[in-house]
DNA sequence: TATCTTTGCGCAAACGATTGAGCTAACCAA
DNA sequence: TTGGTTAGCTCAATCGTTTGCGCAAAGATA
């Protein structure tokens, strides 16, 4: 069936396309449209099957009832959650969502940006790739933006995260109740907004127990490859490491490897406890014990604070941190004495 | 800054907004624009920060660049993966993608097309959630559309999936050649070409072997629950079976919680094989053998596929099965006779 | 009968781009 | 002087909607 216009409604029922058009948008009481003429209208809308044309709609109603969605890398299963929840958030207030992958890049983010802001989206919500807050602030000059998982300290663009301080100061407290007073943390890209709050909470912690000084902070990279290397040279270096906390699952599944090349067993060898959830940590051997972000609420909170902005053009609050769950499995256990 | 249109262009440098639309789509040689009034224009263009109007473009041209995806669960890390890949794909030839969750139902599914028409994307590509392919075969004569990882049989609607018979037989083989004789296969929705395709790869495949009487096939769902179930009434019927079949990793690991809670070893008490990959699997104990569907290869040929019917009418082949490759891990392991 | 009110709807511009069909001025040839 | 060519542009329609303004006819009021 070729796609039909209000011009055809129009010559087949022989109203304007004015009227037509406002019986379709529920104008037909304001302006006097008689029951009987909506109806013949209605039924020739059925029969020529008639369905509105969003873009000439987007084009004079300046509004898309689009949300673009940018994230660094949608393969990895945390953004795919993110990209999951915020399409399935969107589609309830109606809006449709537009994906674009920035590959950790702030050049495809520009680029990205750029695509659309031309498609004119309604508003955009991102986990920023780029560690410069300058081509956002610039952005939210012209287009309503929250930022998701990742923001930017001393700025003022609204943004909805984990609150990863708390998450790596539970992490830790946990193990220093377990008795572990030399623990290792595997940190992300230093100068990420996420690993900085997180190695924060970790050294907080240690300091607050007294156990600073032994505190070992490395790595530089959210990655198996740099979970491995760190873990590897740490049991080289022989520095009676009781407990490793993992930044990130990525960093985890190094360690284990590392762990298992060692012929160490978790939790008798090592206590380990990581960031991130994922159903398959529940079926390693031993199940870890993690920290949870609650994906589905900051993606939920940033599709709520979006449109908000875009449809009252205000900003409740300029950030927002939600906490975490600490999911206690297997992989930590207390430090026996008898231990280094 | 607010945003220009030709017509703050046409106002700023003096000519006309067609002068200035063509000196844009690169046809000044074509109508004669003069070298010196093509630099004017690109220089207010800079200047003004203009950027197209892609809605405007879209409702003009009849095309709006954006194609859309269906899929049945974006959480999926499965579909996800799809996402990525045509995402990642499309953007190659300069295309957007809209990605809508059809939830495995449906209505959902009519809805979201619904949508998608009335969006006017170019093309759809789909992973369909229906057992019935009318829908889809009207929309085809509207709209290019492939299908991708599931099909309809006896259908010319073009699809590009995995081929499961031959992954399903692949991996039936391989247990048998371990001496496997009384194999179970946990399978996913029965009505599912997915699931039927690899039943028949295994069902074939044993009946070659002369193994026939001794296959078991059950289940109805491509769920941990399902594969949960399902082994622990394995277990309990003591039918000694010494391998078990996963359709699905989701299946897999319902197994794997079974024969724990049996105390079973894998693969000393119980051989498994897996459909479907992921990096997680490596790190279970042992690490698993499957059947690795080709994802990235599926997406960039539906993609392709999908850009020829727009941008040419064409429809290449009607269906096409890639590979899938076998990777060998540890939980397969040689019969042993004195096994029952 | 004249004026006012109400009912029921249509005209035409606008959103921002593209495009087929002209149009003017300059130049050249005869 | 006339006619033709060419360079270098512009006009106005079009895509499919929405909307401010307006308008005719019928009924009510005086």
């Amino acid at each position: 069936m070729k796609k039909s216009t209000l011009s055809d409604i129009s010559k087949s029922t022989g109203f304007s396309v004015t009227t037509i058009s406002r019986v379709l948008n529920g104008k037909a009481e304001q302006f006097r449209i008689s029951r009987e003429s909506q109806n013949k209208i209605l039924e020739a809308v059925r029969v020529l099957n008639y369905r509105p044309n969003f873009v000439a709609q987007s084009l004079r109603n300046m509004s898309t009832r689009t949300i673009g969605l940018l994230v660094p890398c949608i393969d990895n299963p945390f953004f795919a959650n993110i990209a999951s929840a915020v399409i399935g958030e969107a589609h309830k207030y109606d809006y449709t969502v537009m994906v674009l992958d920035t590959h950790e890049s702030a050049k495809d983010e520009n680029e990205a940006i750029e695509t659309l802001l031309s498609r004119n989206v309604d508003g955009i919500i991102t986990v920023p790739s780029s560690d410069n807050p300058s081509t956002l602030t610039a952005l939210d000059r012209e287009k309503p933006i929250i930022l998701i998982d990742r923001y930017f300290e001393n700025c003022h663009l609204p943004y909805v995260a984990t609150d990863n301080y708390q998450g790596a100061l539970d992490a830790t407290e946990l193990l220093i109740k377990a008795g572990h007073k030399n623990i290792m943390c595997i940190q992300g890209p230093p100068q990420s907004i996420t690993s900085q709050r997180r190695v924060q909470g970790y050294r907080d912690t240690l300091a607050k127990a007294g156990l600073s000084d032994r505190a070992i902070v490395c790595g530089n990279e959210f990655s198996t490859q740099n979970g491995y290397v760190e873990t590897k040279l740490a049991l080289t270096r022989k520095d009676g490491i009781s407990a490793i906390f993992a930044l990130s699952n990525t960093i985890l599944l190094g360690v284990i490897k590392a762990l298992r090349e060692h012929g160490l067993t978790i939790p008798a060898d090592m206590s380990v406890i990581s960031f991130d959830d994922n159903i398959y940590l529940d079926f390693l051997n031993p199940p870890v014990t993690r920290i949870s972000q609650p994906i589905e609420s900051i993606s939920i909170v940033a599709v709520k604070m979006l449109i908000d902005r875009i449809q009252r053009g205000i900003t409740q609050s300029e950030g927002l941190l939600l906490q975490p769950d600490i999911l206690l499995r297997e992989s930590v256990a207390p430090l026996l004495s008898n231990k280094p």
